[in-house]
RNA sequence: GGAUGAGUGGCCGAGCGGCUUAAGGCAGCGGUCUUGAAAACCGCCAAAGGUUCAAAGCCUUUCGUGGGUUCGAAUCCCACCUCAUCCGCCA
């Protein structure tokens, strides 16, 4: 959500914003309803500063029983304009809402140009893709033979983009999400918690999914929505609230479900599990200060890549271009993971610092240190990793010419000490 | 699913048609005192919006949400939402 106050004090500035997203001039359009908006309310309270004056004469004569018959008719002659004007400046009010509801986030200055990801700025690499030594297998070739991954199965019941892991493999799965968890409470500082995964419109909307995302949801017949990501439980858990300064940052973690519709990806990825309607992932929320965002959102990238180094995966860290930033978020970094199997760089974590975006359409606030002003927190999000994701790159990267998987060492203690899936 | 009760500023909480401009307390901020801190005492403290180049000032709105009654609603009426408790069912 935008500040309206900003646009009106600088349009040249916002149309620019926008339209490094590729969008027209909008400024007009919402200066001019803003106009009228403010117009319709400078009559209304014109009105309803006289209706109450006459209220409180009322009052007034009562009590010295001066009569007030004349007093009342008057009031009342006044009071008919109002529901009329009332209606239109919610109206307005509504409208402009919805204008600047469908507009994306203003994106950071070092965020570069772009319209597709052809234009990403790839800032740093961990690790060289290298030859295994033999012709590397993709994870699902690897996980059918194993007997461990079954995608028959899941369609039986589901229907595509689902999958059933069975044994080792279900176990390795559980071993990542937990892993995760505990590198981010123990070694980075983040809460762990435990959420709903259905969650109201309120919520979808305040963490941008909402109005325009709705088709990439599911919607449960009672109106609620199954998470895109832990990110929007996460993330709403500040809404209306007002922080102390000193309770920043808020650091938090979730491993959850995380539903997607995939609409508009028909016919992608539509081998194995690298895109599907659930999966789990673990999501870093991060609540500051506006000053410490920036700082912050760097921080958190490097904590998602301690678990890709601890995995012993290759990656490299991707500015994504103003094409490929997201709708809510200001400035996202992408961590891309090298898939042998595929031969590709396939993102297994996006990081996006969303400034106020979201904070001012929930009322996410904090109070500043001097106990007076009180300004919009930042939010931050980021995958600490996609777990399903993470699964793929261990098997193709730790595959062995047999067929087997090299379990990292830090999975061991979560697999029993197991140190290799193998067929059974 | 049924019954009962409750939703008031950052938090707690009083108020139940017009001297409410929402009491009081806590927290916060500033000060006095102190070597410093604590305590005590004094003062300031809701938000959003309109008017304005801007500030001050003035004005409007907001007591869960939306309607309604009234000249006037935190207060009365209706619907809905949420929460709590009990019953039923249940992992």
């Amino acid at each position: 959500m935008h500040d309206l106050r900003a646009i009106r004090a600088n349009p040249a500035a916002f149309d620019a914003a926008m339209a490094r997203r590729g969008l027209g001039a909008v400024s007009p359009d919402i200066l001019a309803l803003d106009a009228e908006r403010r117009a319709v309310l400078t009559e209304l309270q014109g009105l309803q500063e006289r209706a109450r004056a006459i209220s409180k004469q009322v009052a007034e004569f009562r009590r010295t029983g001066l009569p007030t018959e004349s007093l009342i008719l008057n009031a009342a002659q006044i009071a008919q304009n109002i529901p009329a004007l009332e209606q239109r400046a919610s109206q307005k009010e509504d409208e402009v809402q919805r204008l600047l509801a469908g507009l994306p986030n203003v994106l950071d200055p070092d965020v570069p140009d772009g319209t597709d990801e052809s234009a990403n700025l790839v800032l740093a690499q961990h690790g060289e893709p290298r030859d295994l030594g033999f012709a590397p297998r993709q994870h699902f070739e690897l996980g059918e033979a194993l007997g461990m991954m079954d995608f028959a199965a899941a369609a039986k019941m589901s229907g595509s983009r689902f999958v059933v892991l069975r044994g080792a493999l279900a176990r390795l799965e559980r071993a990542l999400g937990q892993f995760m968890l505990d590198l981010h409470t123990r070694e980075h500082g983040y809460t762990e918690m435990a959420v709903p995964t259905l969650v109201n419109d309120a919520a979808a909307y305040g963490t941008d999914k909402l109005p325009k995302f709705g088709d990439t949801m599911f919607r449960t017949t009672d109106g609620r929505w199954l998470i895109p990501t832990a990110e929007v439980p996460l993330t709403f858990s500040v809404a209306n609230e007002v922080l102390a300064a000193r309770a920043l940052p808020l650091r938090l973690t979730a491993l959850t479900e995380c539903y997607r519709s995939e609409a508009g990806a028909a016919g992608r990825d539509t081998r194995g599990m690298l895109r599907q309607h659930q999966f789990r992932k673990v999501e870093l929320v991060s609540i500051t200060a506006p000053e410490a965002s920036a700082e912050e959102h760097e921080r958190m990238t490097r904590c998602a890549e301690a678990v890709l180094r601890a995995l012993g995966l290759t990656f490299r860290r991707v500015l994504l271009c103003a094409g490929d930033t997201g709708f809510g978020a200001a400035k996202t970094l992408d961590l891309e993971v090298w898939l042998p199997g595929q031969q590709a760089w396939r993102e297994i974590s996006s990081c996006s610092n969303t400034r106020d975006f979201q904070a001012r359409r929930m009322g996410a606030r904090m109070r500043g240190t001097d106990g007076k002003a009180l300004s919009f927190v930042h939010t931050l999000n980021g995958s600490g990793v996609a777990v399903g994701r993470a699964l793929i790159a261990v098997m193709e990267s730790h595959q062995q010419a047999d067929g087997s998987i090299l379990i990292p060492p830090v999975l061991r203690p979560y697999m029993g000490g197991a140190e290799r899936i193998a067929a059974a």
